[in-house]
DNA sequence: CCTTGATTAACTGTATACACTTATTCCTCA
DNA sequence: TGAGGAATAAGTGTATACAGTTAATCAAGG
């Protein structure tokens, strides 16, 4: 690869979201940074491969090395980045052993999840779920490619935290990240019009309490998202 | 808290268990100490709530207080040990809510884990547990403490082994962690014959290849662990 | 023209230095 | 004697320096 001083590496935060909601813990610098990054990566700024390094890094975000150091560590064990010893770090490239396991995990953890929800969702947060099934059906209508793939993720965590379950909130979050620079490396073709309905009628099934069905819509939601990922050797 | 300069951190680690089977790229430092500091927490020699000062490790081992911090950061995100800014770290406590979201994920996680074991387990991989399931009653019936703490949560990345999903095997392998702090925090009076003989059920089930009966003795089994922590506040 | 080996540059890994924050000690005064 | 507060010690956060390693460049020979 030709030697370019600093070429590309557009890494600038947006402006923060949404401070709102509960008090969270002023950002450190090193948080910054990895959430950058991670988005970074996620909206495809960062493909898979790239190599990432140090001191460019430490240039963009004025900080020293160590810093930086810090936020990669953080992302290898996100799983986002891989780290090899003296030879750096590079954007993850998902194997499609791992790619197939992430989903298989996602079916249990997720499955499990709207199995236990149906039996206890409250009717606020069927509404809060209405309003975000809203929210995705606006994002893919005006073409809002990157909102619509954060909102499409969120529902996913979303369903978690429901739950009251943060432990599982949280991994469900990561394994979330895992899948996105998976689809973006295996050239998902799952238009975002199919999953926002199949996310509809998860929510249906919820309303209904129907557990039976949530679970089975849920694994064949997953399923599909998986089928529709160039994973075959031909 | 009395302060005293460096009493009691005995952190030596152990001659290497076993190098032996697949070249396991060597550990770097940092994972030595994390290794170290692991297996101090788990065997109670660290306490929930102790300070850990980064330059006592650093010490100990003999290095720079940056190769510390990188373990500590590690350990952090383990959730073996909390990071509050400018306050050091500490050995976690797990709060209660913390301990039954731990548990809950893993009857989620292992009971659909065994499920799908149940379908395809082999001779072979059944005779892979029977000696495991050996090795655990020997270090129970000789008060083997240590042996049989490691033996009996190794049961269970088995088994996530055994369905080759190297994802799933991590994240039980992390909730395994905790829940041995949460178990030394919160007072297990759960006996080590108990745990084991639930273990010889659980496989016992997995050789008749009944799905149902695995599952719903692995969510009794873990229960059944949660049971005899001192959650409950009387 | 391509391959091989030596040389040089770039980058990572660890240690150290110093600024800044938090905790402790000790003195003063009620 | 005990509470409040300044002085001081201890500890963390970040930057920088330097050693060691990997990758790139270039020269010579087949």
């Amino acid at each position: 690869m030709a030697r370019k001083p600093a070429a590309g590496l557009r890494l600038v935060n947006p402006p923060r979201p949404a401070p709102g909601g509960p008090i969270a813990a002023a950002p450190s610098t090193t948080d910054q940074i990895v959430e950058s990054i991670t988005s970074a990566i996620v909206e495809r700024r960062l493909m898979p491969g790239t190599k990432l390094v140090e001191q460019q890094i430490a240039d963009v975000f004025s900080v020293s090395r160590t810093v930086v150091r810090q936020a990669l560590n953080q992302l290898s064990r996100d799983r986002l980045v891989t780290l090899e010893p003296a030879r750096g770090a590079h954007v993850a490239m998902p194997s499609v052993d791992e790619a197939r396991q992430v989903y298989e995990v996602r079916r249990l953890l997720e499955g499990g999840m709207v199995r236990q929800l149906a039996a206890q969702i409250t009717d606020a947060q069927l509404a809060q779920l209405r309003q975000h099934l809203a929210d995705e059906r606006s994002a893919v209508a005006r073409a809002d490619v990157s909102g619509r793939t954060r909102l499409l993720a969120d529902f996913h965590v979303v369903l978690a935290r429901q739950l009251g379950n943060e432990v599982l909130a949280e991994m469900i979050a990561d394994l979330l990240s895992r899948s996105q620079l998976i689809s973006l490396m295996y050239q998902s073709s799952m238009s975002a019009e199919h999953s926002q309905t199949e996310h509809v009628d998860i929510v249906d099934a919820l309303e209904r309490r129907d557990a039976r069905a949530a679970v089975r819509l849920m694994e064949q939601h997953i399923a599909s998202v998986e089928r529709n990922l160039r994973l075959d050797p031909f």
